[in-house]
DNA sequence: CAGTGAGCGAGCTTCCGCTTGACTT
């Protein structure tokens, strides 16, 4: 009998895999790429038609030894990773290293069901160089960028700055995000509302708000406009002229994909993004439910893709019918529309069984895990539930020359909504809850009573600045980034301090917005929008084997070499000019700016040379700026150097205060305290004191490098004492 | 007890997209 080899990219996918599949198979996982572009140089020649140089990714080496064992022993190996442009180039570079082309064969999973599974084995095809080939051209093109882009920024502004076809675009849209709302100018306008009732003794009132005046729509600006608007009305007769209902019904949302996911856990339960897919990954993996073992309760956290497998469905609707009754169970599956631009590799986020209701896994999992598995759990049932019905009332009522209108909502059948409703932004529920008031049974030609009529002010809104979930979705929809970098994409940005998070929402920093006006001014089409989508189309090219992958990367490298050269010497370099920040000079109420002396950043006053103002500085946890005072080194005009006959200067060392030569280094006399008049010598303190001058050192020497790599060094530095 | 300061400047930073353990503190 001959011995098979499975390799998926994922640990859990193939212990699920496993089970399967008979004893004459096993199978291994590739946990993601095992071959990449080095790391520490670009890696591509860009004169040989950009020949990419291929490593092994470090901390990979034995999941490929593993890989190796495991093939000698097969007679058939079943590429299985991901079925898309990823999983391609993962196969790909397995073949390639371990040499076993021969009995290679790639396998498209795109279900986790037994059914699927086998089905996917018994019909292997080859692999695709075409596919491998829009991968690498992908690859490709983001290291040119990236690694070419951020040396110049190195060079240009601060060290340790990095650019990228992703995350320069995401930081352009916070970034153009806060000028909208910089430059907004809130307006302002009223609206005219009627509290009204009908003449009945216990009727209760409701309100309706002036939409015409005189046939024209309502359009008031001021407190006067407003006023001779409320006192025309006040005494005319209110008379309903027309009642109209209608039935309203709105469709259960799709089941999650990882964006959606970071959405709702973020609007419901408060989860930030990286905190949403931590616990995801868990729920994945797998949790130990007591008597029955470990068991995934989730199927995979990254995809794009609202697909759901069939098997699931009639699981679903098994339970619907059940749990809920005929009448919330629609005729056939509810299915859903897979975007265009999606890579289709995964199905929805959804629970592997829906029999595993969150309540009945409760005593196994976290407070945390427990409610983002109900969310998942809750979202999957309700998207196979039939739609809810509203009536939706509009009542129109004339007085003298306005027009009032009043709506009311009121739920007929709550159809999906029993098991689970979409979270809100703020914004948008205010709107709702007003949408959704009730309204009592009123009739064609009625007089109304006006309890009060009353103007109201009001100011129209900026947008909101992005919360992180929000700007992935503005991401997602824009095609920029994957379901498994969105989080890292939130990461990077804060890390390089280009934003920060300011009550849950993103702002740019001073430093993030110089970074991108230069980078829109020097890499126009790269922070385009657009260019990733233009980018996929030609990507998709490539796939379809009608433009090969040297050619795209000509077409793209042509005018970004010559950006390159160009912004060499155009682009404004901050280090010289001096980066904005937000405080004052204190001298002269000029704005500081930081600038790069031989001893690193400092602040400078812009009104330099005819303002001198300078401090020294340091970032603070945000990469907020604090000024360090510095103290005007103490000198002493009655002491003077013995060997040059100047003044001395009272100077700090690790172990306490001396004298030293104002003319240092050139006279390098140095007197003892203690020995002058008989002073006392200032003696440093106990450890604790010393331990802080350490500190400070240390701080000193690394003071050039960025806060985020601050960190890093600190842990080498503690490394090399230990060796 | 002895010794201390300032500054030069080597080598380093970085991308996006797959995936998890392997690290110390």
């Amino acid at each position: 009998m001959s011995k098979s080899l499975v390799i998926v990219e994922s640990p859990a996918k193939a212990k699920t895999i496993k089970k399967y599949l008979g004893k004459d198979f096993s199978v291994e996982a590739s946990s993601g790429h095992l071959i990449d572009l080095p790391n520490n140089k670009l890696g591509v020649n860009i004169e040989k038609n950009f020949k990419p140089e291929y490593v092994v990714i470090k901390n990979k080496k034995k999941f490929l030894d593993q890989l190796e064992k495991a093939s000698k022993k097969a007679d058939n190996i079943y590429l299985a990773s991901d079925p898309d442009r990823e999983g391609e180039a993962i196969a790909w570079h397995i073949v390639d290293r371990l040499k076993i082309k021969d009995k290679a064969y790639r396998v498209l999973i795109y279900e986790i069901t037994e059914k699927a599974v086998l089905e996917a084995i018994r019909n292997p095809s080859r692999l695709s160089r075409d596919m491998f080939e829009a991968q690498q051209a992908r690859r490709i093109l983001d290291r040119l960028v990236g690694y070419q882009v951020s040396p110049l920024l190195w060079k240009k502004v601060r060290r340790g700055l990095s650019a990228g076809r992703v995350q320069s675009v995401a930081l352009r849209l916070v970034v153009e995000r806060e000028r909208e709302v910089e430059n907004f100018k809130p307006d302002e306008y009223w609206t005219i509302e009627a509290e009204l009732k009908q003449l009945l003794d216990d009727a209760i009132s409701f309100v309706a708000v002036l939409s015409k005046y005189d046939g024209e729509k309502v359009d008031i600006k001021t407190e006067e406009a407003a006023n001779r608007a409320v006192e025309g009305l006040r005494n005319e007769t209110y008379n309903v002229i027309s009642v109209e209902k209608k039935e309203r019904s709105r469709s259960a949302p799709p089941p999650f994909i990882t964006s959606t996911l970071q959405q709702e856990a973020s609007r419901k339960l408060r989860f930030p993004v990286k905190k949403t897919m931590t616990i995801a990954q868990k729920l994945y993996e797998g949790v130990e439910l007591g008597d029955e073992g470990p068991a995934g309760l989730i199927t995979y956290m990254r995809t794009d893709s609202v697909r759901v497998s069939e098997h699931a469905i009639n699981e679903a609707r098994g339970y619907i019918g059940e749990a809920y009754g005929a009448d919330f169970l629609p005729e056939g599956p509810n299915i859903f529309k897979v975007k265009k631009s999606a890579q289709d590799a995964h199905e929805a986020i959804r629970p592997t069984s829906v029999i595993k209701s969150p309540d009945s896994v409760k005593i196994y999992l976290s407070e945390d895990e427990f409610e983002l598995y109900k969310l998942i759990w809750q979202r999957f049932i309700s998207c196979q539930m039939n739609p809810a019905l509203y009536d939706q009332t509009t009542v129109e009522i004339e007085a003298g020359k306005g027009l009032f209108r009043a709506t009311g909502s009121v739920i007929k059948f709550p159809g999906f909504t029993i098991v689970y409703m979409e979270g809100k932004e703020e914004e948008e529920e205010a709107k709702e809850k007003e949408e959704e008031k009730r309204l009592p049974d009123l009739s064609e030609g009625e007089d109304l009573k006006l309890i009060a009529l009353e103007g109201k002010q009001h100011f129209t809104q900026p947008p909101p600045r992005f919360t992180e979930s929000a700007l992935v979705k503005e991401l997602e929809e824009r095609g920029i980034g994957r379901p498994s970098t969105y989080a890292t994409i939130l990461s990077t940005i804060q890390d390089r301090e280009y934003v920060i998070k300011e009550k849950n929402r993103l702002k740019p920093t001073l430093l993030g917005c110089a970074i991108t006006d230069l980078l829109i001014d020097g890499f126009p089409e790269v922070m385009d929008v657009q260019f990733t989508a233009e980018m996929e189309e030609k990507l998709d090219e490539v796939e379809e084997g009608s433009v090969n992958w040297v050619e795209l990367l000509n077409g793209f490298y042509k005018g970004f070499g010559k950006r390159l050269e160009q912004a060499e010497v155009s682009m404004r370099s901050l280090r010289r000019e001096g980066m904005p920040t937000e405080l004052d000079c204190e001298q002269c109420g000029g704005q500081m700016i930081i600038k790069w002396g031989k001893r690193g950043e400092f602040l400078s006053c812009s009104k330099y040379p005819e303002c001198k103002n300078a401090k020294q500085f340091e970032y603070g946890e945000d990469g907020e700026i604090r000024i360090k005072e510095k103290k005007e080194p103490e000198i002493r005009h009655d002491i003077l150097c013995d060997l040059c006959g100047k003044p001395m200067v009272v100077r700090k060392s690790r172990y306490g205060k001396f004298l030293g030569c104002t003319s240092y280094p050139e006279c390098k006399g140095i007197k003892r305290l203690k020995d002058v008049q008989g002073e006392e010598v200032d003696k440093v303190k106990e450890s604790g004191e010393s331990t802080e001058e350490n500190k400070k050192e240390s701080k000193r020497k690394s003071f050039r490098k960025s806060p985020a790599k601050k960190k890093a060094e600190v842990k080498s530095q503690a490394k090399g004492y230990q060796a």
